[in-house]
DNA sequence: CAGTATCCCGGCCGATACTG
DNA sequence: CAGTATCGGCCGGGATACTG
C-alpha cells in the first residue's frame, strides 16, 4: 500500500462500508444485481427470514444512498420496484473481490481448524 | 453479476465482511499494511481516539482470524509486535477498491447535497 | 508498556400487530 | 401488496480504573 496515506484511505473505505453493512444488503444487492428489477413481494419471497419491517428500512437506505431505485406504480393493489442504480452498479467489483477473498477465507479457517 | 447466484455470493461477502467490520479495524490495517510492523504503543499513538481496551480486542479479533501475527518480546518491559500476515494482505485489494469507490461515492453526494 | 476488569449506553435488529 | 407503528433484547463500543 504504497503511496496512500492510512488517514486518507480510511475516508473511502469507511464511506463504502457504510453503505454494504446492513444484515441483509449484501443480499438485497446481490439479488437485484443478477436478477434485475424486482418487486417488493418478490424480494420477500427471495429472502424468507426478513421481517417486512427489516427489508423496508434496508431498501430505504440503499434508496437513499442512490444504490438502488424505487419506483411506484399508482395502482390497486400497489405495485413497487426495486433496481439498481447505474451508479450503484460500481459496487459489483467490490462485492465480487469480497466474493472471491470470503470464499478463501472460509475455506481457510475450514482447513485449519480440521486440523 | 452473471452465473452467480446471491445464495452462492453471500457467503463470501458476509465473510469478509465480518473480517473488516470493526470501528477500528479498517484503519488498523490500512497503518499496518502502510506502515509494517508496528507496537502496540505506537498504534496507540497513530490512533488518538481509540481506547486502550478498544485497541486490544480489535487487534485480538484481527488476529484470531490470522489476519495479523502478534509477536511478544520476553523483556522488561514487555514489547508488542503486531503485522499483518501474508495471508491478511490479500485484503490490500479489497480495501483498495474500497477506498476508490468510497472516495468517489464522498463526492458524489457533497456535490448532489450541494445541488 | 501492554494490557484486564467493570460498568454502562445507544442502536441494530427481531417479533408482532395494524393499515391505505 | 407494500408498507407503518411499537416494544424490547442483544451487543458493539466507550469511560474509567486497575495490574504484571
Amino acid at each position: 500500500m504504497d503511496n496512500i496515506k492510512p488517514e486518507t484511505c480510511r475516508y473511502g473505505v469507511e464511506a463504502s462500508l457504510e453503505i454494504i453493512v446492513g444484515k441483509w444488503k449484501p443480499i438485497i444487492l446481490l439479488h437485484l444485481l443478477h436478477g434485475g428489477t424486482k418487486r417488493f413481494g418478490e424480494l420477500k419471497r427471495m429472502l424468507p427470514d426478513i421481517t417486512q419491517k427489516m427489508l423496508t428500512t434496508q431498501l430505504r437506505e440503499l434508496e437513499e444512498q442512490e444504490i438502488i431505485m424505487r419506483k411506484v406504480y399508482p395502482e390497486v393493489p400497489p405495485r413497487v420496484e426495486y433496481s439498481v442504480t447505474e451508479y450503484g452498479r460500481g459496487l459489483y467489483d467490490i462485492l465480487q473481490q469480497m466474493h472471491e477473498w470470503g470464499i478463501a477465507h472460509l475455506e481457510y479457517m475450514a482447513k485449519k481448524n480440521s486440523r
